[in-house]
DNA sequence: GCAGGGCTAGAACGATCGCTCTAGTTCGGT
DNA sequence: ACCGAACTAGAGCGATCGTTCTAGCCCTGC
């Protein structure tokens, strides 16, 4: 039993493979600009298997890529932080391997949350609330980081919006501007402004 | 004479009602999620006449309202920071001012570009080069007030980076988050920020 | 007072949208 | 061996998409 499903295992590759694929396509194209139909065929579906794996529809899709791209970027961020003892050279190694990930994409792929969320406010409510959870969690890898720093509880947490703040804006720039610099500048202001806290 | 068009001074309303309603619209629902049908009724005006100004379709209806929003905030953005003679007490009650407006539209009305450019990498190239026009503008904006508050040139120009790059962010974040949270506590940290450089 | 261009008006095009539906296939449990 | 659930397969629904088209209105310049 590798899968959760009970009776066929490539079944949950198939659930699986229609997410990747949905979250992928959304993070180029938004949510609306990205078609049922679409995601089936590019993952290898057929659209009754994704009808059948999310009764919901393309919100339930929306939904669950969100939660897919929010794992992702925790575990992400949890690593590049823990690669280095203090947050300062953490946080700008980390916008530096972000400019990396993006160029290497021809700077098509920004936060894959950021860009499926937006534009859903009244046409898909679970995706925004989704996407709150995945920078509420990506705040608190950030700041437990720092409090494991020696920074107080408070401090922790207000650094922790701004850092995640930052990162959102500056990964976007960074995209619409097609270079590395707005995300590489961000990483030294962040750093600077932790450190200031000492 | 009071508009540009030769004939018709009605005219030019039209077609500024057409571009007011496609930012908008666009603001809430994305560019993908805008249609243009929806842009003609909203704005009283006719399928025809929306060809008629825009002969360039959707594409041109989504750079003419990006360059809109352009030209509205950076209004803004030189009014509030020409406000304050400091610096770092203009990016507080910027950001603020930002976070009422937030609140005040119920949490729906985020960055016009923003909203506008996420996910048109490949369907519409004209919305993301008006897109990078006007982050480049608000930065040069924000950069000519630091230089005159003393910065050099250079710290000046990092320091616009970062703060554009985090209002972005923070207005976003805030948006989702339907709190006036993070956009407070950044510009908290973006006046410490540039504090830090006297 | 008439000619002509700027603009309005809305029907209609093919394509695609999200989604539903029925039929068929596959497979474990008994 | 066979029943029923899990899943696949794809035709097709009404609606809407972006866009084009022709017809006509209205105002200005002569």
């Amino acid at each position: 039993m590798k899968t959760k499903a009970p009776h066929d295992p490539e079944t949950a590759g198939t659930r699986e493979r229609i997410v990747r694929t949905t979250s992928r396509l959304m993070q180029r194209q938004g949510y609306e600009g990205t078609g049922v139909k679409q995601i089936s065929v590019e993952a290898g579906a057929t659209l009754g298997s994704v009808y059948h794996f999310f009764p919901g529809g393309k919100q339930e899709l929306g939904t669950a890529a969100v939660r897919l791209g929010d794992e992702e970027f925790a575990e992400f961020l949890a690593e590049a932080l823990d690669a280095e003892p203090e947050p300062e050279k953490a946080l700008v190694a980390l916008t530096v391997s972000l400019a990396e990930g993006l160029r290497d994409s021809d700077w098509l792929d920004g936060c894959p949350v950021t860009s499926t969320v937006v534009g859903t406010a009244d046409s898909a409510p679970g995706v925004q609330e989704a996407a709150a959870e995945a920078f509420a969690r990506w705040r608190a890898v950030v700041a437990r980081k720092l409090a494991a720093s020696g920074f107080t509880g408070a401090d922790a947490e207000e650094l922790a919006h701004t850092v995640i703040a930052t990162l959102e804006g500056a990964e976007l720039a960074a995209q619409v501007a097609r270079s590395a610099t707005p995300l590489e500048v961000a990483g030294r202001h962040l750093a600077r402004l932790v450190a200031s806290y000492r």
